[in-house]
DNA sequence: GCGACAG
DNA sequence: ATCTTGTCGC
């Protein structure tokens, strides 16, 4: 059952009403989620939709940063075998240069939404950025500077994915990663992808992936001398492809970006921690 | 309508 | 997302 009202909506209301995203049609639209939630696939997905649409208005697609860039947050959930309800986020923030944790938090969660592919975040922005606006009034020395979060981002068949929507929801610089390629038409694990990754022979390199309309929406990106298989990189908010990219060879060590890995490896620790009790 | 499908 | 050890190779 889903049957619960999501208790950080008020909080996101307010929150995308102070920033002026939504006018008054559009406040009611949010006010309606919580009892959207509980509705079938079908309305779900045509009201994600309509709110998708609303909040890509607001999405940039270029480098707006204000300041130096120093800390990189990553962000994880990870969730209980057999259990849809509970699960744990974690934020992790690094220091881009050192790659050291200068902060991380972590806080148990309950799921108000079900995972429907293409519309993952709004199954994981609410959390995501009620925990960010925890750590902006409890500690904002260490708001990080760009925050990666493992979804895609103008990856995406609407061109408005999880790293785009929480970017837009909580104003920050985000960027996209995907383990795995989110296919659709015009980009798809085909041979002709394959013989794209074979081409990627040493870290950094990286070739574009484009959508039906041609544009080119986001990169697939080999992080490691070790791995083969490369991270899908995609914008997210206020940064560009490039410095997307850039951002995420800079801290990464192993396959995955640090702080993505990191935050992964704390939420999971988390939730065993937590199970034992 | 059917299949595919980020986490 | 989750289950899951060792093992082969640089």
């Amino acid at each position: 059952m889903n049957a619960c009202w999501p208790n950080s909506i008020a909080d996101r209301i307010f929150q995308l009403y102070m920033l002026d995203y939504l006018d008054g049609w559009q406040i009611l639209a949010v006010l309606l989620l919580p009892l959207i939630y509980l509705c079938r696939r079908p309305i779900k997905i045509a009201y994600f939709n309509i709110l998708q649409s609303v909040l890509k208005r607001r999405v940039k697609f270029s480098d707006c940063y204000i300041g130096q860039l120093k800390y990189v947050g990553g962000i994880d959930i990870s969730f209980v075998k057999d259990d849809a309800v509970h699960a744990c986020i974690s934020l992790v923030v690094l220091d881009i240069e050192s790659l050291e944790t200068v902060f991380s938090r972590n806080k148990m969660i309950h799921m108000t939404c079900e995972y429907i592919p293409g519309y993952l975040a709004f199954r994981e922005t609410p959390h995501i950025s009620k925990l960010l606006k925890k750590v902006r009034d409890d500690c904002p020395m260490f708001y990080p500077d760009v925050l990666i979060v493992d979804g895609n981002g103008r990856l995406h068949r609407k061109e408005f994915g999880l790293a785009c929507q929480t970017g837009v929801t909580c104003d920050i610089p985000c960027v996209g990663v995907a383990k795995n390629l989110y296919q659709m038409e015009g980009c798809l694990r085909d041979n002709e992808h394959k013989s794209a990754i074979d081409k990627l022979k040493s870290p950094g390199d990286k070739f574009e992936i484009r959508n039906k309309k041609n544009t080119v929406i986001g990169c697939a990106l080999r992080t490691t001398a070790a791995s083969t298989k490369p991270v899908y990189v995609s914008e997210g908010h206020r940064v560009s492809l490039d410095t997307a990219c850039r951002v995420v060879a800079k801290c990464s060590k192993y396959r995955v970006p640090e702080p993505v890995r990191l935050a992964d490896i704390l939420s999971r620790e988390a939730l065993r921690q937590s199970e034992k009790s």
